[in-house]
DNA sequence: CGGAATTTGTGCGTATGTATC
DNA sequence: GGATACATACGCACAAATTCC
């Protein structure tokens, strides 16, 4: 084989989301079976799979047994933007919104390290309140791995933590996984962001994966719902 | 012979997925080697990939040549996760979470139109329960615009309400705002979703609009904090 | 620094089960 | 019931990346 650094199966995929995105197959249309795709192609069964699967996980294509390999749609996923999707974006609020540091030390054994299932040996863990010019809008809990912790000054002077490690370690986050859930405010959580016990607000957990996957971050918060609100658009410009 | 078998790769995968959430394997640790996986239970090697290619879809574990397959996250949350990377997205939703549509009629004067400042008469308003299996996950308000309104028949036979919308009238969304904030369950919600008052929710709203950017389908939904939860993935690099 | 060993990634061949037409 | 097409599962081989010596 030459130089195909582009793996088979790829290949295949990115020949069948073509034709799905210039119309050769259309919505509802079926795509060729796993055998015409292996003849057609010469490849194997496991191959054409592999590509399929592909298009099955981007929701291109829904399979059923007998039924074969219908289009479920035409657009390709690829081609919208979401501004909130970037690293950046991301990123933008934890520039915006200050952090005020109430605490930084050692990882208590009953804190986020047990809830993650890490040994509290290994992290420090920080809180801290998120303000937007005066008005707090989150309290933060974050847990930062102990071999790459920067000093609190440090942390206090970079617009992000992700920042601060980055700065002093030299260490990126290559993935950052989001969760966003809802929560009912506690009398002390409700007391450190003044606002009533019973409230509503979102919680937010990421976790920041090295290179490797490694965790080394990791940081949930909490925003009370008259203060804060996730906006997105979604467009679908082509191109 | 035994009915209802699940297939064995799932087998495995919830195996290593029980092991990881106990704290057996934990965040950082590597799991078993294919081959050790293949040799402990007895499975082929195709097999044991498969089983690690669920968890690796579920963000639980990282996969590296010769480093091995580590642990990324001990969470395993929610009963049902909403991945929230793009446009995409947002209709996988509605594709898995069916629809039971409790009314379907002209939007009443004090429902969701005059919220959104629109006049009643021009549209028609649904209600509905998103059920994962039999479990409610949510609970959904949808606006839409009476010249684009399908029949009810015609919704429930659709993956979505877009998709349905769509097919009769040809109409696409190229943009969906979305907002995304937390509230708190009051007693006549709660009884709809089977939940206690003053429990924590999620509640999305999200704005359709055509090419021209006129508004046409407008959607608002509670998911008990219990029940749901926004997870998103951002990768520096690959796509 | 270079090469060997290890582990996942890709690809092929084959067989059987199972849902659906 | 039969035929079809996907789902699951066994096997093998080599490639590529990373670690280890």
């Amino acid at each position: 084989m030459a130089i195909a650094t582009v793996p088979r199966y790829q290949q295949i995929a990115q020949l069948l989301r073509a034709a799905i995105t210039d119309g050769t197959y259309k919505v509802g249309d079926l795509l060729p079976t796993e055998q015409e795709l292996c003849a057609r192609h010469g490849i194997s069964r496991h191959t054409a799979r592999d590509a399929l699967r592909l298009l099955t996980d981007a929701g291109l294509v829904t399979r059923k047994r007998r039924a074969g390999t219908m289009v479920a749609a035409a657009t390709e996923p690829a081609l919208f933007v979401q501004p909130l999707g970037g690293f950046q974006d991301l990123l933008q609020y934890a520039r915006s919104a200050r952090l005020t540091i109430l605490a930084y030390g050692p990882a208590p054994a009953d804190g986020m390290a047990r809830d993650l299932g890490l040994d509290p040996g290994d992290w420090r863990e920080l809180r801290g309140l998120r303000r937007e010019g005066a008005k707090v809008v989150g309290l933060t809990r974050v847990l930062i791995r102990a071999d790459c912790a920067p000093l609190q000054g440090e942390i206090e002077e970079s617009p992000t933590i992700a920042d601060a490690v980055e700065a002093r370690f030299g260490m990126v986050a290559s993935r950052i996984d989001q969760q966003i859930s809802a929560m009912v405010l506690d009398s002390r959580l409700a007391a450190l962001l003044g606002s009533e016990p019973g409230a509503a607000a979102l919680r937010t957990r990421r976790t920041y994966h090295d290179a490797r996957g490694a965790l080394f971050l990791a940081s949930e918060s909490a925003h009370p719902a008259d203060r804060f609100v996730y906006s997105m658009s979604f467009n679908r410009e082509r191109e």
